[in-house]
DNA sequence: CGCGATATTGAAGTCTGTCAAGCCCTGTGG
DNA sequence: CCACAGGGCTTGACAGACTTCAATATCGCG
């Protein structure tokens, strides 16, 4: 076993810069997502912004509350959801480090950002995000681009999520987090992560909620995976993958 | 009956000018949608355009097609949807005059956009485009604010789509037509179009692909919501509301 | 006015949601 | 380092809703 102790303390002497992630318009290189920020865009936004850090569970902001500051998160991971009148809940994104947070309409937040892991972010307040990009255009046309992946992201969530079947939305789900959150891992040492397994930092029901199923619901699929030879449960958290030709047809099989 | 044959066939003398319409970040006036570009950049945006005409069912553009060019809808509706290798389809969204669709990534849509009834749009060449924001950054902050309108507007797909039952998801579909579609009707006289009346210019079909169900189960929802006095059909695409109330709670309700 | 496409209705099967119980994991405290 | 407690996860049984398959009715266009 590794020794965990001393490693899970280990905070980055200095935070993280800024970061903003996405898949370009035009093929760069064959990486699929890059850093949008050039190093002068990251000290600039460094600079106007406070770090925040924040434990599991807390909130970065909520549903309705005033908007005024977008959020950048650096390390860790979050997600937003919208809770509905008769107490359903429905999360919308995960976020990882390079994503942002915060979309607001008539000056009010429109989901509520909440730390799924131990986290930090920069929290980057709207006037001082309208200084800069008045400054610099070029950050305008790096905001548009993450926009654009973001909405491109919300397609793919939406074409999940209304899947017909459970094995389905979980399949397809595996594979997103098995790229989108390589990275993001956070108090945890990467002794797992590499490879085949992924890791899913979030609980069940966070899962559920996110793909419009029941907890229940996720773990039958989970266990319809399992049999199959599909994945495998090393914990919870913690999915290897036994079949990774396998886990691609379960999200589109007929 | 009135006189179709004669007034399906004006066309405006000018075709409409370029129109992006989104909520803004903070509140402008009562209104929640209002138009973004400015009459010198409906000038400039529809000097390097080409104008688009599509008959009912024509393509704008495919999925996996060379993108080179985003497209403004400025009359009738639009929907983008995505094919699954097993040939299911997922409507991701139904477009207005006032959107945009053409989203792409590495160079290649990333959806297929449609007409749903005869339109007009205009073709906006991306490098055009690209050339008019290095002139006018305050075009590329119009964008970024349509492309934060239709991020929430996927939030909301989203939401409405994975709600338990086809009964509220119907109703949230309803009252959606009912605020976004109150523009768009076509070739059709505003006769039915006011008061309490929802225009469905869509097929059935397209509403269960947007709301992740199938034909039969929108249509039993329909008579659900018919039962109960909601709504009332008065032909397949012509919907009375008869309980604006009722219709508002029945998305919501336990 | 008639035909093809679209929409509705019906019956049976399947999957998910619900309710309930038990197990396992994790994190806390000794 | 270990024990314990609480929360999270899994499993089972049943009912309900949706999907599927099939047939009929209706709409809308030529």
């Amino acid at each position: 076993m590794t020794r965990n102790a001393a490693s899970a303390d280990r905070h980055p002497v200095l935070p993280p810069l800024p970061s903003i992630k996405a898949a370009p318009f035009v093929r760069v290189r064959a990486a699929r997502v890059v850093e949008l920020l050039t190093p002068d865009e990251q000290r600039e936004l460094a600079e106007l912004s406070t770090l925040v850090r924040l434990r599991r569970h807390g909130m970065l902001h909520p549903e309705g509350g005033h908007a005024e500051a977008v959020f950048n998160l650096v390390r860790g991971v979050a997600q937003t959801y919208h809770l509905s009148p008769s107490g359903e809940r429905r999360v919308t994104s995960f976020l990882f480090p390079g994503d942002l947070c915060g979309l607001s309409e008539n000056g009010y937040y429109v989901n509520t950002a909440q730390a799924v892991t131990n986290l930090i972010a920069y929290r980057i307040p709207l006037r001082a995000l309208r200084n800069i990009v008045s400054r610099d255009p070029a950050l305008d046309a790096h905001l548009l681009c993450k926009l654009c992946h973001d909405l491109r992201a919300a397609e793919r969530h939406t074409v999940m999520a209304t899947r017909r079947d459970a094995r389905r939305r979980l399949a397809a789900f595996l594979l997103r987090m098995q790229s989108d959150g390589a990275d993001g891992a956070d108090d945890v040492d990467e002794g797992g992560g590499g490879g085949d397994v992924i890791r899913l930092p979030m609980l069940r029901h966070d899962i559920a909620d996110y793909l419009g199923l029941t907890v229940e619901s996720v773990s039958r699929a989970f266990q319809a995976l399992e049999d199959d030879g599909v994945v495998r449960r090393r914990s919870p958290k913690l999915i290897r993958i036994m079949n990774p030709d396998a886990l691609r047809r379960a999200t589109e099989e007929e």
